[in-house]
DNA sequence: CCACTAACCTGTAGGC
DNA sequence: TGCCTACAGGTTAGTG
């Protein structure tokens, strides 16, 4: 479900309430989500202090008072939200909403100005997965990430660097988070749709021999950029169910130039084409014939 | 190392 | 309404 534009409105949301909160309890309504949660989780999280929400690539990271950070992936239908409670009662012993189907872990908080607030983490599919650790650089699951995309790391130097002679099609390489962090696939639908990119073309194919980007590779780069700045200004995009942490939808699928568009007229001005869909490595990509290329 | 497939799990939309 | 199929925003494990 969510990608970079929607983690981060994850996170925008949240940081307010969790920044600053201590984790009271910690309710773990099943041992696992896509993998088997760490034996500590619960002990670790207990009683430490929320310092800050940040996010890499599309992992939340919740740095922790006691050292540890807590690494969540939202997988396809993750979702955080608060618990109506009653606050009318200023008492720490409410009555708790009752748990709703996939609510798999509830989180009791204490924030020095909210007062006590109930984070729930629902996940139906349960693709979503949760970790542990002291350093980032021990976790294997931000070891092997590519630059993020917002940063100055990121570039068409850096595309052509890991494009280099890599003869799989610009659709898989840049959902593979090695090349860029953060990339799912709509936004990278739409990237190629503004660099007018076919998604079927081979990487490899847009580095020059010395090396160097193909100009095709620098309007990449300011599409990824600029595609993704759009999304996140709109808090995300909302397919079917994504919401931020405040029950909100996004509004970025109504600027979709060419994700689940199908048959309809390509937006480039001057374009006569018409929006084709087509799979690759099992997932839909969405492209102009026309003007990509 | 790279390219590709299957698998994980549940819900929903569409065709008949 | 029911049944069946296809598909969904992601990542990993396993195969050549």
């Amino acid at each position: 479900m969510p990608e970079l534009p929607e983690v981060e409105t994850v996170r925008r949301g949240l940081e307010p309430y969790v920044a600053g909160a201590r984790i009271v309890s910690v309710e773990l309504r099943r041992p696992d989500l896509r993998f088997p949660l760490p034996a500590t989780f619960a002990e670790t999280l207990t009683g430490a202090t929320v310092i800050a929400a940040e996010r890499r690539a599309k992992y939340l990271l919740f740095r922790l008072s006691n050292g540890a950070t807590w690494l969540s992936h939202l997988g396809m239908t993750g979702a955080y939200r608060f618990a109506d409670f009653d606050f009318k009662t200023p008492s720490r012993y409410y009555e708790p909403t009752a748990a709703e189907k996939h609510d798999h872990v509830r989180l009791h908080l204490d924030h020095p100005v909210h007062g006590e607030m109930l984070l729930i983490y629902n996940d139906a599919r349960r693709f979503g997965f949760m970790d542990l650790f002291e350093d980032d650089a021990a976790s294997a699951y931000l070891k092997d990430l590519g630059p993020e995309p917002l940063s100055n790391a990121f570039s068409a130097q850096s595309m052509a660097e890991r494009f280099s002679r890599r003869i799989a099609p610009m659709k898989a390489v840049l959902l593979d988070q090695r090349v860029v962090a953060g990339l799912g696939n709509i936004y990278v639908s739409e990237a190629l749709h503004r660099a007018h990119i076919r998604p079927e073309r081979e990487a490899g194919s847009l580095v020059r021999p010395d090396g160097s980007p193909d100009p095709a590779l620098e309007r990449l780069a300011v599409a990824v950029r600029d595609v993704l700045n759009e999304a996140i200004a709109a808090g995300g995009s909302t397919l079917r169910d994504f919401r931020n942490a405040d029950g909100g939808s996004g509004y970025f699928q109504h600027s979709f130039s060419v994700y689940d568009r199908e048959g309809e007229p390509c937006p480039t001005p001057g374009c006569d084409g018409t929006i084709s869909r087509i799979v690759q490595s099992g997932r839909s990509s969405f492209f102009c014939p026309r003007c990509q290329h």
